[in-house]
RNA sequence: CGGGGCGUGGCUCAGCCUGGUAGAGCACCUGGUUCGGGACCAGGGGGUCGGAGGUUCAAAUCCUCUCGCCCCGACCA
């Protein structure tokens, strides 16, 4: 490509409406431009990008059996009220009606549509498992779009459904899902944990979510040593079990006017984590009292997977009076056990002394034992786990920590297929339920993604493994004659060899080019300018010329990771789709799995590496990869 | 939906409080000089100030409504 026909219009200022560093890259670099709020239309250079993201999901589905199709974007309104999502999408469902006022849906998700098709085809068990995916735009009425690309209504995702004859061949097609997943995020360079996390709405209890790790994501994850993983809806906790206090009779105080559970402890004088902390919830027309530690945090998704019920509601201070026949901010589960369902949550201990509402004004319970006045009440996990609680699994401190939900899957089981009647014949004879399995990958959202761990102060730095293009030629002064030729002559050779590069032919001064380029963050920069083509290096007519080139080359690019700080090795490798002969790899040796992106990063000092090219013209031949 | 903020040329923003009929930088066009980190000189084009209504002799500026956008919150596959 010529950078002189190409459009790539580039920006010089942050634009006002964005906020993440990603956001404000991908419009500065002239990738992005927004149509509407959280509708972006993608210009070329991050159309290319995505395009390699999409392909990369596609090498992997494929290799893990999958097959790619394309399913319907507008669905009719009946398909979603057979399985009752008409009704339970609520607003994020963009609704649309045609000429002749039928109901559809622009797809947010698409497990009707594949599921109706799946029905009418599959009968037999011998047509099972099947996975299909489809990389399609889809479209979710968000409350609030924001970040860009990050949290669009429109979108681009892949989406995969597989279907199986039982839990086993359920359990077999996710972690090879799991696998794949883990593949493609390696593949774009990303540092990433895989977390157990709350399945919503969508139902089911396994899934996990693929998380880029970032200070700017969303989602709070808590991870341990262990491998252990979750994001803050899902997250469990133990706590240090605490020695078993001596017996005290219980007393009621009289706290007058302290409500909460900071005025309550200071005027007895006591830690925060010594109160319960009581709240009355209703699920429907049933009234819960939970119960957490005075100190923690009350976790709604996971009083909502114990309830059974999708927003369980806090009560209001004239039904909680009703119920306990105390005002707000004195109830107690004290003496309520049998009137209330009442759920204690599962960190708090017996053999303690605890403080609780009294269940009247100003009145508070002190030395309350769980054991002998809380007794046989239901347990649950109900609080949010916080920073340094321990792991459940291995004990050990969890930290805390902040992450970009890329990649979901989830294991569906007969959700879908009950409703809609996707059912098969085994191999008896009977008619059973098909059990299915869902995965997106967010496609836009993993671009976002990408830069928002891979930039630096002056742009992106793509992984090679999705960049733009591999090679930006930026000749310093296209008016001085041998530098014009020598950039033309190497990018027709670079073209010739099948090499994605791109040509800043413009007529700009040198700094311009160079900031774009920096901007636009092209992993490899060949710069040519008249210093380094007086120092004598050009193209090579003869191979000892060369040679002789290449291995200065192969020194200047060793002297750049070493200034890196890089620990790596050059290695003889395959000289690939560029062809020749000769050609090494610098590979960084890393000691975490994450080999080939290294190499990638290695690949990307452009900045250093540039510094180099403006005394060394870079021979035609070498190859990087 | 609640709270806050903003809409002025393609971009970033000043002007608004204290009404007097629109400005800067960048970008763009022409000519020239320049050319290894966002050049310089000269000349030039482009906005009626998100929209509607009102107050006023006069509105970008004050008032009302409305639309759009951003942030925080609530909500949420």
């Amino acid at each position: 490509m010529r950078q002189s026909q190409a459009f790539i219009p580039t920006l010089k200022e942050d634009p006002a409406d964005a906020e993440l560093i990603s956001h404000k890259l991908m419009v500065r670099a002239g990738m992005l431009r927004k149509l509407a709020a959280g509708i972006y239309t993608i210009l070329p250079l991050g159309w290319r990008v995505t395009r390699k993201v999409a392909q990369i999901v596609r090498e992997e589905m494929d290799r893990a059996g999958c097959q790619e199709l394309l399913l319907p974007i507008l669905m009719p309104a009946e398909l979603w009220k057979e399985t009752g999502r008409w009704e339970k999408y609520g607003k994020e469902l963009f609704r649309q009606k045609d000429r002749h006022d039928r109901e559809y849906v622009l797809g947010p998700t698409h497990e009707e549509a594949i599921t109706d098709l799946v029905r009418n085809h599959i009968r037999s068990y011998r047509d099972l498992p099947l996975n299909l995916y489809q990389i399609q735009t889809k479209f979710r009425d968000e409350i609030r779009p924001r970040f860009g690309v990050m949290r669009a209504r429109e979108f681009l995702m892949k989406d995969g459904y597989s279907f199986h004859t039982d839990e086993a061949q359920l359990a077999e097609a996710y972690d090879r899902m799991r696998e794949a997943y883990a593949a493609v995020f390696r593949r774009c360079g990303l540092e990433f944990v895989i977390v157990e996390a709350d399945s919503g709405a969508i139902g089911g209890d396994v899934n996990h979510e693929f998380m880029v790790t970032a200070d700017s994501g969303e989602s709070l994850i808590f991870s341990s040593q262990c491998g252990y993983a979750a994001t803050s809806e899902s997250a469990k906790f133990k706590i240090a079990s605490l020695a078993a206090e001596p017996v005290a009779a219980l007393e009621t105080r009289s706290t007058p006017s302290r409500k909460t559970v900071e005025e309550v402890a200071s005027f007895l004088s006591v830690e925060p984590a010594r109160l319960l902390k009581s709240l009355v919830f209703f699920a429907g027309d049933e009234a819960i009292l939970a119960v957490i530690p005075g100190d923690r945090e009350l976790n709604e998704a996971k009083l909502s997977r114990v309830l059974g019920h999708p927003a369980p509601r806090l009560a209001t201070g004239e039904e909680i009076e009703r119920l306990t026949g105390g005002p707000l901010g004195f109830t107690g589960p004290v003496g309520l056990t049998g009137k209330l369902r009442t759920i204690l949550d599962v960190c708090i201990q017996e053999g303690r002394n605890f403080v609780t509402g009294g269940n009247a004004r100003d009145v508070h319970l002190v030395n309350v034992r769980v054991e002998r006045d809380i007794p046989a009440v239901e347990r649950a996990d109900l609080a949010t786990a916080r920073e340094g609680d321990l792991c459940p699994r291995c004990g050990d401190r969890m930290r805390l920590g902040r992450g970009i939900e890329v990649g979901h899957i989830f294991k569906l089981g007969l959700k879908y297929s009950q409703a809609m009647g996707a059912r098969y014949l085994d191999a008896e004879g009977t008619e059973r339920i098909i059990v299915m399995g869902t995965y997106g990958i967010g496609i836009t959202r993993t671009v976002a993604a990408v830069i928002e761990q891979l930039h630096d102060a002056n742009g992106i730095v793509w992984p090679h493994s999705i960049a733009p293009y591999h090679v930006h030629i930026v000749p310093v002064n296209m008016n001085h004659d041998p530098t014009r030729e020598a950039a033309e002559a190497l990018y027709a050779r670079l073209v010739a060899s099948g090499v994605e590069v791109i040509l800043d032919d413009r007529d700009e001064r040198p700094g311009a080019k160079f900031k774009d380029a920096d901007l636009i963050g092209v992993p490899l920069r060949v710069t040519i300018g008249e210093k380094g083509l007086k120092d004598g290096y050009s193209f090579h007519t003869d191979e000892a010329q060369l040679a002789e080139a290449y291995d200065r080359m192969r020194e200047a690019y060793a002297a750049v990771f070493r200034r890196c700080g890089l620990e790596f090795v050059i290695v003889e490798a395959d000289s690939g789709a560029i062809g020749g002969d000769v050609n090494h790899e610098f590979m960084v040796t890393a000691q975490t799995s994450r080999q080939d992106f290294a190499s990638d990063r290695a690949n990307s000092c452009g900045l250093s590496f540039q510094r180099i090219c403006g005394e060394a013209f870079t021979p035609p031949g070498w190859n990087f990869r």
